[in-house]
DNA sequence: ACATTGACCTGGGAGC
DNA sequence: TGCTCCCAGGTCAATG
């Protein structure tokens, strides 16, 4: 489900009602996510209090008084904030219980999520340590993706879906991204030229900022931590979009599949 | 080092 | 209605 801009659309929605606030309770209902949660988490987080979310590629930093909690939605996972005692639902897997009565309730039907504690800085963290830069900051730029792709033989889709070259582009994005771009998704990465990596990484900035500006894009279930939808779905040019009309020059959307996933492309913008 | 594939899960929709 | 099959926004681990 959810790429950078569904994440960051959770952050900013979860940030006010949890920020300084302090954990009263957890419930751990299920703790078969990815990786377990670990059995003392109700010990460890009792009275601490959350100081700043942060994020880090598709992953959340909830930066407590004694360490970090890490939470990564996966597929399915949301992250909601409960005001009145709404009974759990399937799939609530685990919540927060603030003082001040808020519930912090992360639900995941696939469990492809995680939710990890640690005390040292959560970017020398095994599953973050080695993730590529940040798409939306300045060391993303056309110089470090042109070395990036060198002796690269993977499609260019695949290359920037690649977490340790770049975080938080995922399926919908790459799609997205290539067809403003105007290059074919299929193109072996090493391929690109200089300035094709220029505007590769221009697309991927503007799609992204866009996508948060609308707060993500729903396909089935995503959902902003108020419980709306994102509306960037309304915006997609090329994804989910088989066989309708290029909206640049009306040709037929193509639908390919490329390392399993399902990829949009119009043949005739993108060389 | 690089590239490919399977695996982890549940639910929804299509087709019969 | 019910069964089977395929698909889904991610990404790690194993294999060649």
């Amino acid at each position: 489900m959810p790429e950078l801009p569904e994440v960051e659309t959770t952050r900013r929605g979860i940030a006010p009602h949890v920020l300084n606030q302090t954990i009263k309770k957890v419930i751990v209902r299920n703790p078969r996510l990815r990786w377990p949660i670990t059995n003392n988490l109700a010990v460890i987080l009792h009275k601490q209090k959350i100081k700043k979310i942060t994020r880090r590629g598709k992953y959340l930093l909830l930066h407590c008084d004694k360490g970090f909690l890490i939470i990564h939605l996966g597929m399915s996972g949301k992250l909601s904030i409960v005001e009145n005692k709404l009974m759990a639902r399937k799939h609530d897997h685990c919540e927060l219980i603030f003082s001040h009565g808020k519930i912090l309730r992360f639900n995941d039907p696939r469990r492809f999520g995680a939710i990890l504690w640690t005390e040292a800085h959560p970017h020398q963290h095994p599953l973050l340590k080695n993730l590529g830069v940040e798409p939306l900051l300045k060391n993303f730029h056309k110089n470090y993706l042109y070395q990036q792709i060198q002796n690269k033989n993977v499609t260019i889709k695949q290359l920037i879906m690649d977490g340790k070259i770049v975080v938080g582009v995922g399926n919908i994005y790459a799609s997205e991204a290539l067809f403003l771009a105007k290059i074919l998704p299929t193109r072996a990465a090493q391929t690109l030229s200089l300035q094709e990596c220029d505007r590769l990484v221009a697309a991927i900035k503007k799609v992204l900022t866009r996508a948060i500006k609308a707060g993500g894009t729903t396909l089935k279930d995503f959902l902003q931590a108020n419980g709306k939808p994102g509306y960037f779905s309304q915006k997609l040019l090329v994804y989910q979009r088989e066989a309708t009309p290029c909206l640049d020059c009306g040709n037929p959307i193509q639908n390919i599949k490329l390392a399993q996933r399902a990829t949009y492309y119009c043949f005739s913008c993108q060389k």
